[in-house]
DNA sequence: AGCATTCTTAAACAAATGTTTAAAAAGAGT
DNA sequence: ACTCTTTTTAAACATTTGTTTAAGAATGCT
C-alpha cells in the first residue's frame, strides 16, 4: 500500500518548518515542496489544500504551545510548585522552540485563517481543577487576590514575549545571539523569583 | 504644483492601516489602493515600491513604538518616577494602538523585509544617560542588582505581550472584548507594583 | 504474471501579484 | 490660449500564486 510510510509525514515536517519561520502569507506552496524535495500536486494530492495543510500544523503547533502549562495544571502538586514548575518548563521549551509563540499569536491575531480553538482545550483547562485550586489559596490568603485569568497573562507575558523580541532586543543593543540568549536565562531567574515573590504571600494571615 | 496637497499623506495613511492588519505579506499593493480610492499605479508614482513604502510605514510605526520609552529615559527624573511613568505611558498608548507590538515585532522578525533600526536611535537611548543612572542607583542600594538590559526586557513583556495575545486571550477564556480591555486594565495596576516593587529595595542598606 | 489501487510527477490552468507604459487630466506660469 | 510640468488613470507586462488534470510509476493482491 504505502511505498514510503513517512511520505506524508515528510510533507507536514516540512509545512511545519516553513510556516513556522516564514507564516502562511509568507509563503507558497512551491517553497514548502521544494523544501520537501518533492512538487506541489503531492501537497495537494495528501492535503487538499495550503489552506487545509495550514490548520493541521497551527493545530499541531497549538497543541505543543499549551502543552506543558495543561500538563502541569493537571498534576497533582501545591499551586506554588505548579506555577514553579509552569514556568521552569515553558521556558525551557521556548528556549528550544522560540519561534513558537510568534506563529503562534500572529497566526491568532491574523484571523484570514481560521483558529481551530477547541473547546476541548477550554475544557480541558477548566477541568483540571485549576480554578478551584487558585481560589482555595486565595481564600487562605496565601496567594494575593488575583484572578487566575490575570495570573495566567502575567506568567505568558514573561514566557513568550521574550522569544518574541529577540532580534528587537539584539538590534536596539546591538548584541549578538549568544548575548540575547544569556539575557534570556538571566530573564528566566528574574521572573520567576518576581511572579513568585508577588502572587504567594509569604507571611500569611499576619 | 500640487492639485492635492494631501494625496501623499492619504496614500501613507492607507498603506499604514493596511499593513497594520494584514502585515506586508498579507496584503497587495491593489488592497492599499483600493483603501486610497485610487490605483496601483499612483502608489508607484509617489513610492517606488511596496517595499519602500513598507520600509517608510515601518519606520515611522517603530518610531511610535519606542516613542514614550525614550521621551520618559530622557526627562530629568529620579529612576523609580522614570519606570513608573514609562509603564503608565506605555500602556496607555498601546491601549489606543493595540496592534503596534505585533506589527513591529512581526516585520522586524520576518527578516525578508529589511530592518532600518537607525543607529541614532540605539545612540539616543544611550545619550539620554539612563544607563549611567541606573548604575549610579544600584551602586546606592536603591535597585536591585540587574541590567538595564534585562529591567527593559522585564517592562517591555509585561506592555506589549498583553496586547499581542488579545485573541488568544479572548479564546482561551471565552470572554468578550470588554472583557479582555477589563484584564488589560487590571494587568497594568498588578504588573506596575509587582515590577516596581521587584526592582526597587523597600528598605536601603538595611 | 496480470490487474487494481495507490502514489508521484510534469504540465497546464485561471487568478493574483508587483511593476511599468503610455496617454489623459489637471495645474502653473506666461 | 498656449506650453510645460505634475498628477492620475487604464491597460498591459511578466511572474508567481493555489489548484487541477492526466499520465506515469510503484505497490499490493490474487
Amino acid at each position: 500500500m504505502k511505498r514510503d510510510l513517512s511520505t506524508e509525514e515528510k510533507i507536514k515536517a516540512a509545512a511545519r518548518k516553513v510556516f513556522m519561520t516564514k507564516g502562511f502569507d509568507g509563503c507558497s506552496v512551491r517553497d514548502i515542496a521544494k523544501e520537501v524535495g518533492s512538487n506541489v500536486a503531492l501537497l495537494n494530492y495528501y492535503f487538499r489544500s495550503k489552506e487545509k495543510l495550514f490548520e493541521l500544523i497551527f493545530e499541531g503547533a497549538m497543541s505543543d504551545f499549551l502543552q506543558s502549562m495543561m500538563a502541569v495544571f493537571s498534576s497533582d502538586r501545591p499551586l506554588k510548585e505548579k506555577l514553579e514548575l509552569i514556568i521552569d518548563q515553558e521556558f525551557d521549551f521556548f528556549m528550544e522552540h522560540p519561534e513558537l509563540p510568534m506563529f503562534i499569536l500572529h497566526s491568532i491575531q491574523q484571523k484570514n485563517v481560521k483558529i481551530p480553538m477547541p473547546r476541548e482545550v477550554v475544557n480541558s483547562i477548566a477541568n483540571t481543577g485549576i480554578f478551584e485550586q487558585f481560589e482555595e489559596a486565595k481564600k487562605k490568603g496565601e496567594v494575593r487576590d488575583i484572578s487566575l485569568r490575570n495570573t495566567i497573562i502575567l506568567i505568558m507575558s514573561n514566557m513568550h514575549y521574550p522569544f518574541m523580541s529577540k532580534n528587537l532586543h539584539k538590534a536596539l543593543h546591538q548584541i549578538d545571539d549568544q548575548q540575547v540568549n544569556n539575557d534570556l536565562l538571566i530573564h528566566k531567574k528574574y521572573v520567576t523569583e518576581m511572579i513568585i515573590n508577588y502572587l504567594f504571600i509569604t507571611n500569611p494571615k499576619a
